[in-house]
This record gives structure tokens, C-alpha cells and sequence, in this order.
DNA sequence: TGCATATATAAGAATATACTTATATACTAA
DNA sequence: TTAGTATATAAGTATATTCTTATATATGCA
């Protein structure tokens, strides 16, 4: 049950990747399941350019992992990740945000990605 | 034992603040106690201004108190804020470091503080 | 009162961050 | 192959951040 510790260099650079409200979004947006760009773009009301960007400092941490299905781009969280623990804890701190989600799936706006 | 939620624009700024080495060692260095502001200055080795300006960021979001006696100023964690389960959970996550405390008192450095 | 110490604040500079628009790349399907 | 869709990247800009140096404020003590 005795969680790794993880130094403090690694902890305050995911801390700030987690510090910013749109990744933090997207992170809650990960908690229960896949989401591909364009889903991201719809619930953050972001330009796709942007959210790529925010993407990209997520996986380069390797907070996210990616997976190609056709034009579409999945992104996860990545579990295996030696910092997840701090994802971990801080999902269980802020509120779902699959709710976001099922209004976009009610606007059929989540069709592109079936 | 349910934790409150934190909603997610307040989260964000906490791991914001908690996402810059220099403030995450002061949070670590109060986990179990109070420091004075010539501490953090001597075991961090930055300048007093620089200093201040961080415990300012702390204190402007209620992540730390600050409590004066005499001359010195000691800062504290804040338990009582809405968001200290955050500060909580992180602090469960990276290495103690209390032991840069110690050294600080082995050089003789601590006695500002008495 | 006057000086020393501890801390805070102000102003400015260098750098980092998060957008924007434009364009490139990868895949699908006609 | 060509057009369309999804995503990534590049370049530029506005703003935020974190230092620095200089100065102000508060306390203690001779």
C-alpha cells in the first residue's frame, strides 16, 4: 500500500502541468475513459490548435498516452506513468467531468469518433 | 471520511502554485512546523525579496499563515483552508524535507529562529 | 532617539506560457 | 489521384511569471 515517493523536481512539473484549468479539464475529462481531439474541442470550446498544444505537454510528460484509430487520435491516461500517483490523488479531489461528455453526446457532437 | 470537492478553477490555481519547485520545498519544509522567512532563504539559498514574493503567492491563496514574533515571521500551514486536502494529498507523494531543516541546525544556522 | 535586523514591497528585465493564424501531415473515401 | 477530415506543428504575439536591485516598514535594543 506504501506509495513511491517521487522527487521533488518531477512532482512540481506535473503540479504545473495539472495548474492549468484547461489541462485539469482534460485530465477529468480522461478519468473514466477515452477522448479524441475533437471531443476536446468541443467541451473546452477551444481552437483545435490549442488543444493540440496542451495534448502535447501532457504526453510529453507522459501524463497521456495516444493511440491512432483511423483519422482519429484517442488519448488515455497513462496509468503506468511513475507520477500517476498525483493524477490519482487529484482526480479524486475535483469533480467529474463526464458530465460534459454526455451533453456532448446528447448534442450527437460525440458521433465523430465512434 | 468523503473529502469535499474542490471545483476545478480553484484546484487549478492551487496546483499551479504547488507546481513550482521553490514553493513545493516550502510546503514540504512546513509539513511539520513553522519556519521563519531567514530559513527558507538559508536552505533554499535565494534571496530574501525572491522569498517573500513566493510565501506572498502562499499566503495571497491561503495555503499558508503567517504568525509574527518579534521580529521574525513564521509561516505555517494553513489546515484550515478549503483546498489543504490538495496540499494534504501532495505532501503524502514527495520525500520529506525536513532533513534540510536539520543540516540548516547542525551549521548553527536556526538560531535566528529561537 | 538612532541603528541593526527581519521582512515586505516596488519597479524593471529576462524568460515562460498560452493563445492566434497559417500550414503541414496522416488518413479516408470517392 | 484528388478532396475532405482530423490532427500536429510552426511562427508570432500578448501576457504571466520569476527573478533582480532598490527601498520601505516593523521590531528590538543601546
Amino acid at each position: 500500500m506504501e506509495k513511491t515517493l517521487i522527487e521533488i523536481d518531477k512532482a512540481a512539473a506535473v503540479l504545473k502541468l495539472l495548474g492549468d484549468k484547461t489541462r485539469l479539464t482534460m485530465i477529468g475529462l480522461l478519468k473514466d475513459g477515452e477522448c479524441c481531439v475533437c471531443e476536446f474541442v468541443e467541451v473546452l470550446q477551444m481552437s483545435q490548435p490549442s488543444i493540440s498544444q496542451h495534448l502535447r505537454k501532457l504526453r510529453d510528460n507522459g501524463l497521456v498516452k495516444e493511440r491512432r484509430s483511423g483519422q482519429w487520435i484517442f488519448y488515455s491516461l497513462n496509468r503506468e506513468s511513475d507520477t500517476f500517483s498525483i493524477v490519482e490523488s487529484v482526480l479524486e479531489l475535483i469533480p467529474e467531468q463526464m458530465d460534459k461528455l454526455k451533453e456532448l453526446e446528447n448534442k450527437g457532437l460525440r458521433i465523430c469518433c465512434d
